[in-house]
DNA sequence: ACGCCTACCTGCTTGC
DNA sequence: TGCAAGCAGGTAGGCG
């Protein structure tokens, strides 16, 4: 499940792998897969040109290429990269390809076809260029967690300027970038917050610890090369944060703060993890929304 | 404008 | 045993 850390893991081990390869060759047998523009401008406007870094936007990986263009890929839930020889078979589900003038082929492999592909252009100060690409990109992404512009102050200002559930808002990328499902619920459990709570309720207290808990947890997860759940692997191999959460698909499981089971709510469609101990709801909270208000 | 819901996909799990 | 419905979830787009 690629969320921040497991894209930033991808970008680290591929950017060594395929920095400086020159891009030979475009292969595709799914033409959706191409987001921006038309497939065949698409081919056009990726050939001759080099890879000169792979980094991370929100869950996208950017690839950096020469002169001034980005080859933005995003994985979503089953995307897979890899870079063998271009003689190796494709497997079935392998839908994009690179053929790199070195011999080899940067591949992406997605069971459900989620994944989606864009060539957009860079400009001088490294934003993308063109207003309608930068709208169809990035220009809906809240900031990087990870950042240091990225400070309490920022997100209690953001926070309070907030009227949803907390579990929904940490989803939304337009709130905070980067943030999945699995570091949704890791986060509110560190915090000690229920995923229902109203944000706008939050004492300082509770936003800091939120604040701390957002970083401190994709921390962790980067360091440990991410969550390797269902399709999850990184160029490297696969990631051992899924043996460190706390709650995400330990339902049932003991609590390791309090020893109570852990329970398991759908929530906006998604699979929501919390301690109904160590997450309650204030009282307040918990008669307001008995009420309906 | 904002929050909420569904479609997009297909492999795996569950239930009859 | 076999088959079908249900489930998983990031996010664009539609709805109220």
């Amino acid at each position: 499940m690629p969320e921040l850390p497991e894209v930033e893991t991808i970008a680290r081990e591929l950017a060594p792998l395929v920095r400086d390869a020159v891009i030979a060759d475009v292969w595709l047998d799914w033409p959706r897969v191409v987001r921006h523009p038309a497939p065949d401008a698409f081919a056009a406007g990726l050939r001759g040109r080099t890879i000169l870094d792979v980094g991370r936007r929100a869950k996208w990986l950017v690839l950096d290429l020469s002169g001034g263009a980005v080859l933005a890929v995003q994985i979503k839930m089953t995307g897979q990269v890899t870079v063998p020889p271009a003689t190796e078979p494709r497997d079935p589900h392998v839908h994009f390809g690179l053929r790199l003038e070195d011999g080899r082929e940067l591949r992406l492999r997605d069971v459900r076809k989620f994944a989606r592909v864009g060539l957009y252009r860079r400009d001088k100060a490294g934003t993308v260029l063109d207003a309608d690409e930068a709208r169809a990109l990035f220009a809906g992404h809240g900031p990087e967690p990870l950042e240091a512009a990225f400070t309490l102050g920022t997100f209690r200002r953001l926070l309070r300027a907030r009227r949803g559930r907390l579990k929904p808002l940490l989803l939304d990328q337009s709130f905070i970038a980067g943030i999945g499902n699995i570091y949704a619920d890791e986060a509110l459990w560190r915090a000690r917050l229920h995923p229902l709570r109203p944000a706008d309720s939050l004492r300082p207290a509770g936003e800091r610890r939120l604040y701390e808990a957002m970083r401190g947890v994709l921390s962790e997860a980067i360091e440990r090369r991410g969550s390797s759940i269902d399709d999850y692997t990184a160029p490297q191999g696969d990631g051992e944060m899924q043996e460190h959460l706390d709650v995400y698909q330990r339902t049932g499981q003991p609590c390791h703060r309090c020893g109570r089971p852990i329970r398991r709510i759908v929530l906006g469609a998604r699979g929501t993890h919390y301690c109904s101990w160590c997450q309650r709801l204030p009282r307040r909270s918990a008669r307001a929304r008995a009420e309906g208000a």
